[in-house]
DNA sequence: CGTTGAACTTCGTAAATTCCTGACATAAAT
DNA sequence: ATTTATGTCAGGAATTTACGAAGTTCAACG
C-alpha cells in the first residue's frame, strides 16, 4: 500500500528541487524528509532521486512518479476545496470552463440567470474542448461550456446537456457590408473574404454543410481557434465572419461591425457539460434550468 | 493538510457500503475505521456520513469526496504500476487507447514495429476521443492513437505527434461493387448508398470538403462513431464506406467486401497523443521514430 | 411490544510510526 | 580549504494508529 505522507514529502522535494529547501518548506528537519522518501523508494522498490553536482535529480522512475504526485496532489486540493463548498449552505464559487470554439458573448448570456447570485465568486478558464474536458475529469472544474457534445458514453462520468440552439448571423466591417451585399445575402458571401471556426468545431461541419447546401463557393480567408479573435480580425477588415445570435444583439453596435444576415437552418448549439457523479452544484442545476 | 490514509479508509467503506465490510476488506477492526474516518470528518470540518437505516449513507459532502477519492487512488494505483515499470529494463507494458474515428486495421499497422517486443503486454482500450484524453491525463494510458490532433498547446501537458497521413479507399459489399461502378469512380458515389464517419471525426470533415470540390451530390444512409462497426454493416450490404489504405489491403479479400476505388487528394491522418511530462514510454519512442 | 442481532460509536490503552535533536561522513562547487 | 548540500546513525519524544471491551441505535421478527 502506498505511504501518501511519504509521497507527499519526495514530491514536495522534487518540486523545490533539493531536500533543505522541501525541508525548510515543510516545517521539518532535513534528515526526516530524507529518511522518509527513503522509505517509499524502499516500498517502491526502485530509486526515485539521484545525486546530481551538489544538488539531485530525478531518475526515471522518479519523473513518472513526479508527474503522477502532481495530479494526486492537484486532485487532494480540488477535493477539499469541494467539501468545503459543498456544505457551506449555498455554494458560492463557480468555476466554469468556456471553449475556444464558443462565442464569449454567447457565453456571458447563458451565465446570465446565476449572476446575480449574492456573494458569487465566478472563475472563467478558456482553453480548447479537450483541455477543458481533463480539468472536468480532474474535478477543477464544476462546469464546461461548449459548442460540442461529449459523447454521451452511459458508463463514462461525464454527461453534456444542450443548453440552447441559437440561429447564427454574419457580421463584417463597415468596408465590407453596404446595403447591396446585405440585399444579396447569402449570395454575396461568395464576393466576400470569410473567416470560419477552426475545422474541428461543430459549428464549422455546420456551416460547411450549408455552404454545400446553398453551393455558395466561398473564399476562405482565415480559421480560428478562438472566436473572440476572429471577431477582433474582422473588426480591423479582414473579413466576415459567422456568429451566434445568443447575446450578440449589440455586437452591431461594436465599433466597426455591422450585421451582414442570417443564415436559417444553421444553428450554433450549445452545450453544458458537467460530471455525472455526486451532487450537483446548485448552481448548475439552476444554468439548466433556464 | 489532507490525511491520505483516513480518505483511503474512508473510501473503503463508502465503496463497500459500509464500516462492518470496509474493515472485513481491510482485515482490521471496525472501531479503527470508524475512528478514523471521524477524524477526516474533523479535520474536513465536516460530515462525510450519516446514519441511514441501520447501515450509512454519504451526504453531500461526502459524494463529492467520494468522487475525488476514486480519481486519486485510481492514480496512485497507476503510480506504482509506472514507477515498477519503469526501472524493468525494458518497459514491457504498453496502454494504448485507440480512438473510435480510427480504422482498427490502420491501428494495428501502426503498432506493427513494437508488435515483436519480447515479453509485451499491449493493453487495448479504445473509447471517444475525449474519453481517452482524460485517461491520458489520468496516466492511465501511455498513448492514444486517434484521427485528430489535440490543440498543441504550449503550456499544456500533451503532445500530438502525426505518425502517418494515409490514402483513404473506398469499399463496399459485391452487391453494390461491379466493373460500372469502380470505373466510373468517383462519380458512381452518386448512385450508391454512402456510409460516412460522425460529424465530429476529422476524416468526415475532409471527406464533405471533397464531395464539395468534386460537385457530388451522395446519399448517407448511415453515419458511425466507431469505423469497425461501420465496416460491419457495409459487409452485410448496407452501403459503401471510406477507410484508411494503411493496413487495409487484405480488406479487399474480406468476405464480401470489394475495393470500390481510392479517392486523390483524401488523406486520413493519424495521430500520436502523448504526455509531455517526464520520460517518454520507450515503445512509445520506437513508434515514433518509424 | 419486547427481544434479537447487525451495525455503528465511544473509551482506554498498547503498538507502531513519525519526527526531532545532535553528531558525523561524503561529495561537489568556489 | 571552505561552503553547501546530501546521507547515515542513534536515542527519545510526540503523534498516530490499532484493538479489546462495553455502549448505543435501529430494523426485523416473533
Amino acid at each position: 500500500m502506498l505511504n501518501y505522507r511519504h509521497l507527499y514529502y519526495f514530491w514536495m522535494v522534487s518540486k523545490e528541487g533539493g531536500f533543505a529547501r522541501a525541508a525548510a518548506r515543510l516545517g521539518m528537519a532535513v534528515q526526516t524528509i530524507s529518511a522518509q522518501v527513503r522509505e517509499l523508494e524502499k516500498s517502491l522498490g526502485h530509486q526515485l532521486l539521484k545525486p546530481l553536482g551538489r544538488g539531485i535529480a530525478l531518475t526515471e522512475a522518479g519523473q513518472a512518479a513526479q508527474n503522477h504526485a502532481e495530479g494526486i496532489f492537484q486532485m487532494g486540493k480540488a477535493l477539499v476545496e469541494a467539501v468545503q463548498d459543498t456544505a457551506k449552505g449555498r455554494m458560492t464559487r463557480l468555476s466554469v470552463g468556456l471553449s475556444d470554439d464558443l462565442s464569449k458573448l454567447a457565453a456571458h448570456a447563458l451565465l446570465g440567470p446565476i449572476l446575480d447570485t449574492p456573494d458569487l465568486r465566478l472563475v472563467c478558464r478558456e482553453g480548447g474542448f479537450e483541455r477543458l474536458q481533463v480539468d472536468l475529469a480532474l474535478h477543477s472544474l464544476d462546469l464546461v461550456l461548449t459548442g460540442r457534445p461529449s459523447p454521451d458514453n452511459p458508463n463514462l462520468y461525464l454527461i453534456s446537456h444542450r443548453l440552447v440552439s441559437s440561429p447564427v448571423a454574419w457580421y463584417g466591417p463597415a468596408r465590407l457590408i453596404d446595403k447591396n451585399t446585405v440585399d444579396a445575402f447569402p449570395r454575396s458571401l461568395e464576393r466576400l473574404p470569410i473567416l470560419l471556426p477552426m475545422g474541428h468545431s461543430a459549428l464549422r461541419v455546420s456551416l460547411d454543410h450549408w455552404f454545400h447546401a446553398q453551393g455558395l463557393r466561398i473564399k476562405v480567408v482565415g480559421e480560428f481557434e478562438d472566436s473572440a479573435l476572429m471577431s477582433v480580425f474582422a473588426a480591423r477588415g479582414l473579413g466576415v465572419f459567422p456568429v451566434s445570435r445568443l447575446g450578440a444583439d449589440d455586437l452591431g453596435s461594436t465599433p466597426g461591425l455591422l450585421l451582414l444576415g442570417c443564415c436559417e437552418g444553421v444553428n450554433e448549439d450549445i452545450y453544458a457539460i458537467f460530471s455525472r457523479h455526486g451532487r450537483h452544484h446548485p448552481l448548475v442545476q439552476k444554468l439548466l434550468r433556464g
